[in-house]
DNA sequence: AAAAATATGTCAATCGTTTGACATAAAATT
DNA sequence: AATTTTATGTCAAACGATTGACATATTTTT
């Protein structure tokens, strides 16, 4: 089907041997010969085989994406950025939709190892340190701890909700609720809420927590919204997510509750998209350019020297405020 | 690094011939010796190398996405869909986002050849058909037509665009514009502005198209929305795509235009995304699953039958209207 | 007890490319 | 003219798994 090397080689009348000397530069070669050679590739439109180079021990160039899933345009955005920035390496991807599940995840480790991915980039959050150690793969964390060998790059989800909840106190809001995934222990996202709690203590309001988790629907979310909003009447909501806030910002809508008169309300993550279709949503944002940067050229670091000691662990970006109308 | 089958061999005590039989299941073998070698499969945590057994003709089990880009919600829930599709009959996706860019399509289709992936799915709209013929592979096409050996999956965009017209007519509008993408020929979308044509003729009122590209930066829409609703004051707008429409209503909003009383707006495309966090639009929603599913169908068929004659080059999904507010 | 079926092993070729060893020849440098 | 450098070729062994041919046991069936 595709041409192949000893193809390459009759085209050209030279040896297969000199083929592959001049694709890898190899030893002694006349520019004549190369230009032969490049021409001849050209003419059958020859790619050299990854499969059978990779059996060389050269790279394949390729690493997995595992995220939970590309329709949360966050996600969406961060992956694409990845993949650019990889693009221009040479890289390829392969992406991994963990979703909410364990068994998916599981089983693309699986897919990523028999498939000889030079790497790994782990966004998603279900499966343990276990399974990511015993692959012996290079790996890269975002926003999630997965072992002490593994570097993690999130953005400073402390100082992001100060920001925001600051900014409610700002406007004027004596009763701010904080709406939020539930937590796990040990990850970079605990933050959140403990920026909010550290911010209640210092402007002496009481801290209120609605917790929605990341896999409920958005019917859930909303069914939990309207309750919180039609029986607590919050004057501000700290949301750990554009979409939920954008959730909130409906329901208040339905119930004729004006915004930002009566509620304020601000989100986090602060994606182009909702940027550009939500710009009245005042929002956090993370710096998803730089976490793609910062996450490739980890992961590629680690890819071309595997045994140097991590120096860093935790890899902590700036987040910035979006003030729009929501907390106006 | 990883464990490899003279590994598994090893300590199951037989031969790596026997362990190969046992992967697949090839001539006579005992149950204790199956036990046996999966048991140190397992224990030795032991994934065949794909690329070892794509060498000897095997299937690598991947697909190439291409598509222009991830960060657009639809093209999101259809690739979503798409992998996940493919994860159940255990393949794989190389995810390729090759934007309005020429170039960059082009190196993807090299590096998936060169990746040895079994097939493509065709989303981007950038290069021709010679580029994709000369690749042997076998390819399906979302919405585009790419050469007459490759199968076209899209929705039904002629009824489409008329039961979006007809929502706006039959709620009043006289003065319809078109607003959508710049068009090429030959392609399924082109049938959305035939559809609007035929229909202003039919209900009798006079066709105005104003053109966004698929590529301007939502600014540029923005610029162009603007203009139109200031200068032409239309009383409805259908537009080709659920983004678009949404800066439509900001526009509207901005400007005091009251929708849907002075101003009605359809959409097309209809995700889940934008039904969730845009409820209020109207619009008409591709069948993204069904789109997803099928081409995935006809993926996996040609790549296990390659030289069967296609059975039918357009498929065609029905559409479905989605009522909301914006048109009410 | 002979024949057939079952179970496992050894060996070697293959997939496409890389790479080292070795040979040979032409060109460039002493 | 002798030596070194450059240029190319031939050959073969990897990389990891598959598979056919063939050999040799052990069971099972007649």
């Amino acid at each position: 089907m595709a041409a192949k090397l000893s193809d390459v080689a009759k085209k050209a009348g030279c040896s297969a041997t000199t083929v592959s000397r001049v694709i890898n530069n190899h030893g002694y070669l006349s520019q004549k010969t190369k230009d032969k050679v490049f021409a001849a590739m050209r003419e059958l439109n020859y790619r050299p085989n990854s499969i059978a180079r990779s059996l060389q021990g050269k790279k394949m160039k390729l690493v997995g994406l595992i995220f939970p899933e590309i329709t949360n345009p966050f996600f969406a955005e961060l992956v694409q950025d990845i993949e650019t920035t990889l693009f221009q390496q040479n890289y390829k991807v392969i992406l991994c939709n963990a979703g909410q599940n364990k068994e998916k995840e599981r089983e693309y480790l699986r897919m990523l190892q028999a498939n000889q991915v030079d790497g790994i980039i782990a966004g998603a959050h279900n499966l343990g340190i276990n399974e990511y150690q015993q692959l012996g793969l290079p790996i890269v964390s975002f926003d999630r701890k997965l072992s002490d060998n593994v570097p993690i790059v999130s953005c400073d989800n402390y100082q992001g909700i100060k920001l925001a909840v600051h900014d409610l106190v700002q406007a004027g809001c004596h009763k701010i609720y904080f709406l939020g995934n539930e937590h796990r222990k040990g990850n970079p996202t605990d933050e959140r809420l403990a920026a909010y709690l550290d911010e209640a203590k210092e402007c002496h309001f009481s801290a209120h927590i609605r917790s929605v988790a990341f896999s409920d629907s958005s019917n859930i979310k909303n069914m939990k919204i309207h309750d919180m909003l039609v029986n607590d009447h919050p004057d501000g909501v700290v949301c750990t997510d554009d979409l939920t806030a954008v959730l909130v910002l409906q329901e208040a809508k339905k119930l004729g509750i004006k915004v930002p008169k009566e509620l304020k309300v601000i989100g986090f993550d602060g994606t182009k998209q909702i940027q550009t279709y939500h710009s009245e949503l005042s929002t956090i944002a993370q710096p998803i350019h730089d976490i793609a940067t910062l996450l490739v050229k980890l992961l590629l670091t680690r890819i071309s020297n595997p045994d140097e000691k991590l120096r860093q662990k935790n890899y902590i970006l700036p987040v910035k405020l979006i003030k729009s109308e929501t907390t106006a």
